[in-house]
This record gives structure tokens, sequence and C-alpha cells, in this order.
DNA sequence: TAGGTACGTGGGCTTAT
DNA sequence: TAAGCCCACGTAC
């Protein structure tokens, strides 16, 4: 019976019968979950036509199959190539091997069968599918044919969650859907709420699970660090006792994968089901948290989730209450799982995750890959127009400059305006046409070419990349007017990403003069700006990137001074777009506007100099809404600050805006540190960012303090906090630091008066004519 | 299971004195 | 022991 339907494809691979492969998709449909197969499909990649003799005979000798077609495709510098075809996997992996010894360049050989399937097709993520179904109740489509579709299911999610004792035993296993919830506990039965099933031991919960998670049968698991801790944990228990993890559609397995340079990094796969963590998630959609434990992010989006104490309390209550209060464990089981439902709920993010996969292509729970991404969207349209993709640099590639950050003014001024050029790096790309494939050509034909960067001439006509971001930030524009927030975000991160991956080394398509023709139109577009700025009379103190700080010097109104950042953003960009048809022929898509408006504002020299300094800056925002202080860069928007700092900085920089006396203040703030009164915000967090025993060449305190932390934990037998990448909170002791679990010597009280106060006082005070020198020693003086 | 460069700061380590 | 270099971290864009 022949079929088609709408659906969207929740996992995707390749599988092999009687010596050929197929792709297999699970779609979810309107109102059903349905297994594509494929015709048997032959895997590929490219040779060059003069190199077709010797890979032949090198094939043929190790007995690895394949036939091969010379085909009307050539390399970025134009020499013909064919295509080398295999029915199996396995034997191209191989033939790459053994040609690539034998120093013949093999093309796209890294690109897999199911996404060039799919992107040759122009699927990503939605399909209009059709194919041969064997009867009216089979949910199995042969013979399977996509095209592209926009269509977007309602997808089944179940949050997973499992509760363990330190040495990794587990207790039990709480799943919760929308219309769903349950807690698998081992124990005996006792009296409860009908939600609580009670397992004998270990082997029976892990078998309910598989079972409990086939009758629910979500599309999505999800949970918090759930691929990383839950379903390793769950995967090395079921090893252990030796059942079966069949999680997947019809009773498909789970796979694991370790990472391949990273120790505590794997990846979960089933057909059928997709596996989404919700720390990763909500990281790909650029949410930012301090700390991304559940409670922290549940606490900060929701407002609710509960309060618990560091790990080792949390485990010892989980181990207690295992023993004596199995009722609570579960609710508290419960409760983490409808926690990550909410928080997926009240982020949208699985929106998110649809559209960038409809964006791109990358699955579900793909996260990274703005490589793959690139490749999915240009491969075909590439192939299409007779080339194919060039190899990723062995050496990493020629370096390419960044953005031009300005030398800055120093100074606390009054009226400080910020130009921001929206979405500069796309923007350029547009303008000048900077795209891989009009390099080629604008090289081939020069003298009609726009001019790049370190010798780039781009086509003004082959190419790809401005028409995909026009038509990429149409339909942002169209999202932001439908306040659709979750589509304009994976719109802007993707687009962003374009330049990232044409000045990474690991991008087949990169090259330096792609990446400089980028950046140092930047750097031009800035100074000219500035220049122009001046010009019409105002004074530029400093700029990064894409952005313009603007005095105003003399007196303003709030509405005065937006009226001038208005019309000097209609000015320069009238300029631009005169310059661009003026110097080059083109239409200009740059455009700056007016962002912010700054009544108070420091820009604070570099510490121990007179120079301005960059990328740190506060002012005084006003808005219609009213005055905030915005600090970059400096001391109270670093994590690795104490909390003593940050609070001085932030009243000390509130009074100097406001005009107030600071000297009574900074005085009091100093004796109060001295005699104790701020003792809990003296903790300083860090990250240690490798395996502890990496650093040798210096020791840094919070590695110091790690080590004794770790020293402490192997005494009294407890578990190894610190050794591979973690964070440490610790104080500065007299005896040096010293963890905050293990803080046994006296607080160094002038560390902190002269660390953490001092260089937040001298980068304002010297401004408004005074010295925390000559402040201090007033003060020691009468002592 | 490959987005980037530019920058400031603190502190340890090495070296010249 | 002061100066300079380099490592480590976190941040701006």
């Amino acid at each position: 019976m022949q079929v088609s339907l709408e659906g969207f494809i929740l996992t995707a691979r390749h599988t092999e019968r009687q010596g050929k492969t197929y792709v297999e998709c699970w779609f979810v449909t309107e109102n059903s979950v349905v297994k594509g197969v494929s015709p048997a499909q032959q895997g590929l990649f490219f040779i060059k036509q003069k190199d077709q003799a010797q890979a032949t005979t090198l094939l043929k000798k190790n007995a690895i199959e394949n036939s091969y077609k010379p085909l009307a495709l050539k390399t970025f510098d134009h020499q013909a190539v064919g295509g080398v075809y295999f029915d199996k996997n396995n034997s191209l992996y191989k033939a790459k091997i053994l040609l690539r010894q034998h120093n013949i360049d093999c093309f796209e050989d890294d690109i897999r069968l199911t996404e060039r399937y799919l992107m040759e097709r122009f699927v990503y993520g939605s399909a209009t599918f059709s194919g041969v179904k064997l009867s009216q109740t089979s949910n199995v489509v042969t013979a399977l044919q996509c095209k592209p579709s926009q269509f977007v299911p309602n997808f089944a999610l179940l949050s997973i969650d499992i509760e363990c004792s330190e040495r990794g035993e587990l207790f039990s296993i709480g799943l919760v859907s929308d219309t769903y919830k349950c807690v698998l506990m081992i124990g005996m039965p006792q009296l409860s709420d009908d939600w609580i099933h009670w397992l004998d031991n270990e082997k029976a919960l892990l078998q309910q699970f598989v079972i409990q998670v086939s009758q629910i049968d979500p599309d999505i698991i999800i949970g918090w660090n759930v691929v990383n801790f839950d379903f390793r944990l769950l995967i090395k228990r079921a090893a252990l006792h030796n059942v079966e993890l069949s999680l997947g559609r019809d009773n498909q397995p789970i796979l694991w994968r370790d990472a391949r340079n990273e120790v505590n990094l794997g990846f979960v796969s089933m057909p059928g089901r997709v596996v989404v963590d919700g720390i990763d998630a909500l990281k790909t959609a650029a949410y930012q948290f301090d700390n991304f434990s559940l409670e922290n992010v549940a606490q900060t989006l929701l407002g609710k989730g509960k309060k618990t104490g560091d790990v080792d309390e949390r485990l010892t209550q989980i181990e207690y209450d295992f023993k004596h209060n199995k009722v609570k464990l579960a609710e508290y089981n419960l409760q983490d799982c409808q926690l990550v439902l909410d928080v997926f709920k009240h982020t949208k993010v699985m929106d998110f995750l649809t559209l960038r996969s409809q964006l791109t292509g990358l699955e579900l729970d793909r996260m990274g890959g703005s490589v793959a991404a690139f490749i999915n969207l240009y491969l075909p349209k590439l192939h299409r127009a007779g080339y194919i993709a060039p190899n990723r640099p062995k050496d990493g590639g020629l370096a390419s400059p960044g953005g031009y950050v300005m030398s800055s003014k120093p100074g606390l001024y009054k009226h400080v305006l910020v130009l921001d050029f929206k979405s500069l790096y796309p923007s350029i790309m547009r303008t000048f046409k900077i795209d891989p494939l009009g390099l080629v050509e604008g090289l081939l034909s020069p003298e009609q070419a726009i001019d790049g960067y370190r010798g780039a001439k781009f086509s003004r006509d082959k190419h790809f990349l401005p028409d995909i971001i026009t038509s990429l930030w149409q339909q942002r524009d169209e999202a932001k007017k439908n306040r659709d927030a979750a589509r304009s975000q994976a719109i802007k991160i993707l687009m962003n990403s374009f330049y990232g991956v044409l000045g990474s080394g690991g991008c087949p398509f990169y090259d330096t003069r792609l990446a400089s023709s980028i950046t140092l139109r930047g750097h031009d577009i800035m100074l000219t700006t500035a220049k122009w700025i001046e010009q019409a009379g105002y004074q530029v103190i400093y700029g990064d990137t894409d952005s313009t700080f603007v005095w105003l010097d003399g007196e303003y109104s709030n509405q005065q001074a937006t009226q001038i950042g208005q019309s000097l953003a209609i000015e320069i960009n009238l300029k631009w777009q005169q310059n661009i048809q003026q110097n080059h022929q083109l239409d200009c898509d740059l455009e700056i506007e007016f962002e912010t408006h700054y009544s108070q504002f420091l820009m604070p020299t570099i510490r121990g100099s007179e120079l301005g300094s960059k990328k740190r800056y506060a002012g005084l925002k006003t808005t219609r809404h009213g005055d905030e202080l915005v600090f970059k860069g400096l001391e109270t928007v670093r994590s690795d600050w104490t909390q003593l700092a940050k609070n001085f900085q932030l009243t000390l920089y509130k009074m100097v805006f406001s005009g107030q006396k600071v000297h009574d203040y900074l005085l009091q703030i100093i004796e109060d540190t001295r005699t104790g009164k701020y003792d809990e915000q003296l903790v300083y967090h860090k990250r240690i960012r490798r395996k502890l025993d990496l650093y040798v060449k210096n020791v840094p305190p919070h590695v110091k303090a790690a080590r004794l932390a770790d020293q402490q934990n192997k005494i009294s037998g407890k578990t190894l906090r610190y050794q591979h990448k973690s964070w440490i909170s610790y104080v500065i002791t007299i005896n040096g630091p010293e963890p905050i679990e293990y803080t046994t010597s006296q607080i160094d009280y002038e560390h902190y008066v002269d660390k953490q106060i001092k260089p937040i006082a001298e980068g304002i005070l010297p401004f408004i004519g005074l010295s925390f020198e000559d402040m201090t020693s007033q003060q020691m003086g009468l002592f």
C-alpha cells in the first residue's frame, strides 16, 4: 500500500542487510510514529580523475568492492573528480584509509551516508515522505522517498531521574510526563501512593524501567545531565545484571559511545527516541547561569526548587532516606523529574532545538555542530554548482585576525552614546559577497570581482552564503515581528556561526582569505565610522568589533542625547550606502543603530598605567524604565572575584555616579572587613579547568586549595572531588589558600583589603581626585 | 559527535642584580 | 628581591 505522510525525523541511521546499506529514519507524524527504510544506498567519496587508475588498482589488490564513475564535478583547484561508490560502509572506511596511506586525496570521505542522503534531498528535520506500507496497521514504510517539509509535531516528552548510592547502586528511577508520573523504587512494598512501584532488587528495577518506557512510548527522554550521569549509570548497572536495555522503539537496544578525547563524556542513541539533556540544551540555546545545577536553574527561571546542601550532605540524605524513608525519597525523585519538565516548558527549549534542526539538519540531540550545520546547508548547493568540498587544512591553516578593539580614552564621563552595527559579520558577508565558492570564482575572473583582503577576490554573482544569510535575516525579522523568541534566537545563533566556521581550521571550507575578508573589512568599517563621527563634531572614546562609544561633551537631556544618537545612526547608514556604492558598486546591508545612552560612564585605565583599558567599563544606562548600572568586564561581573569585592564595587560606583562622598564608606568597609563582618563574603570560586595533576609548571592558589581538600578527603576516606575538571571554593588564610570545607587557619584580612578592595577603589577614585593610599594612610596614622 | 580572536588581571616562577 | 615572563582564568564581542 502506497502512503505519503508528513513527519519530523527523530533519528536516522544506516543499517546493513545482505551486503547492502539502507537508511532507516524514525518519523513522528501528526498521530503516529513511523519507521522508514530507504532503497539500498551506496556510500561514496570523491577522488581526482587523475588518481583513478592507481586507486582502482589499489582497491582491487586489497579486495575492496567498489565502483567508480567519472563525474562532471571539480575540486576548488579545478581538477576533475570521480565518485568511488560502496555498497558497504566498512568497505568505504577501509578504502579511504588505504588510499590515504598511498597519498591519494579523498574528498568528502567523512560525510556519513544518512547525512548525505538527507542533505542532498534538502531535508532538514521535517520531511514529506512516501513509500510502501505492508499493512494498514504496520508502522514501517519501505522504499522510502523524502522531500523537504516544514511539519512540526507535538513531541511526547518523558523526564527521568535516578537516585543512587555514592557507589552507584540504583535506589529508584522517576518518570514524569504530562499525563503520567511514577517512581520505581527498590524495597518491600509499603503503604504509599499508587505512583510508587516497588521492586525487589536492582535487576527488577531495570527490567521494569524498560517496560515502563516502552508503555509510555516517549519521543524524547529528558533529564538533567541525563546522558553522562543517569544513562551512563543505567547502562553500567544493566551490564552488571545482564539486563538488556531495549529502550529504543521496536525494542531496539540503547547504544553508548565514549567521546574520543574526553574521559567523562559519552553519547547515547537508540532508534526512534532522542535523549536531550537539559544542561546541554540550555547551553546550546545560549542560556547562561553561574551554576547549571538543577536547583539553581529552576530557582532562577521558575523561582522554585528545593534548597539542598553540598554534595556530601545530599548523598548522605539520599542514603538515609533510602533506608528509613523511601516515600520521601520517591517524592524527592519525582520532584526533580517535574522540575526538568517545567524548565523545558518554561524555556521552550525543545522549540528552539526543533527549529535549529529544521534550519540545519542537525539532530535534536546534537549539541554544538556548527561545522556540520554549515556543511549540511552548503554542500548540496555546491555540488549543484559543479564543485566538491575541499579537505580541511592539515595544519589547522593560517591564522586570521579577529575584531578591531580601539584604544580607549579613559575618564569619568557624562553622556556617552553607544552605536552598534547589527550582526556586523553576517552583514559584511552579505554586502561583500564573502563565500567559499565566490572566492574560487572571483579568483577565476578577478577583473569584475569584489576586492577582499589578503588577495581575495569575490564573484559578484556566483555564491551561496549571501543569499542564505539574506533569507535567514528575513526569517528572523519575521520571527521578531511574531514575538517568536525561540525562532529568532535559533536564526541569530546560526547566522553568527557562519563566520566562526569559516575562521576555523576544523571546517573544510576554511581559508584565511575568507575569515580575513570579514574581520579586516570590519576593521575598516570601525575606523571609517569613527572618523565620520569625529568629523560630525563628537569624540569617539572607545569601540570593540562592532560598537562605537561616542562622548557628548556638554549638558544634554535624555531626549536630546537619544535624538543625537538616532540622527548619527541615520547619517552613518547613509554614508555607508554611498561609500559602498561608489567604491564597490554594491548594495550596502550594513546597519548601525543607536543602542544605549549612558548618562554616567567610566572608562578605566589599565591597572598601574595611564593607558585606557579595553573590554572593561561601567555606565549608568538611562532607559524608559529608569536607570540601570551596567558593568562590562569589571570585577563585579567576574565569577572569580569575591562577593565582598562585587558588593563594594557596585556600591562605590553608584556613589561616584551620583556624586556622593565615598570617604567614610571606604574606610568603614575596610574596617568591617578586618573585624570579620564580611567573613561569609570572602570566598573565591574558581573553575579547575584541567586535571589536577596536570598543574606542574606553576601551582595557582585555587589548585593549592583543591589539592589540600583532596588530601583531606583521602585521609577521611571520602571521594576525591577535585581530580578531574571541577569547581573549588576557597579562602585566603594566613597560611595561604584553604578550601572552605577544610578551613583551619585564620583568615588573612590584609589579603582581602589589598587584593579585593584596594584594586577596585584604585580603579575609580583617581577620576574623582582621590587616592586610596592617601585616604587609608591617614586612617593608619590614627592607629 | 571540529565556531573564532582580543584582552586584563593575578600570581607563580625564573632571572638578573 | 624586583622585574619580566608566562600560565590560568574569565570575559567582550
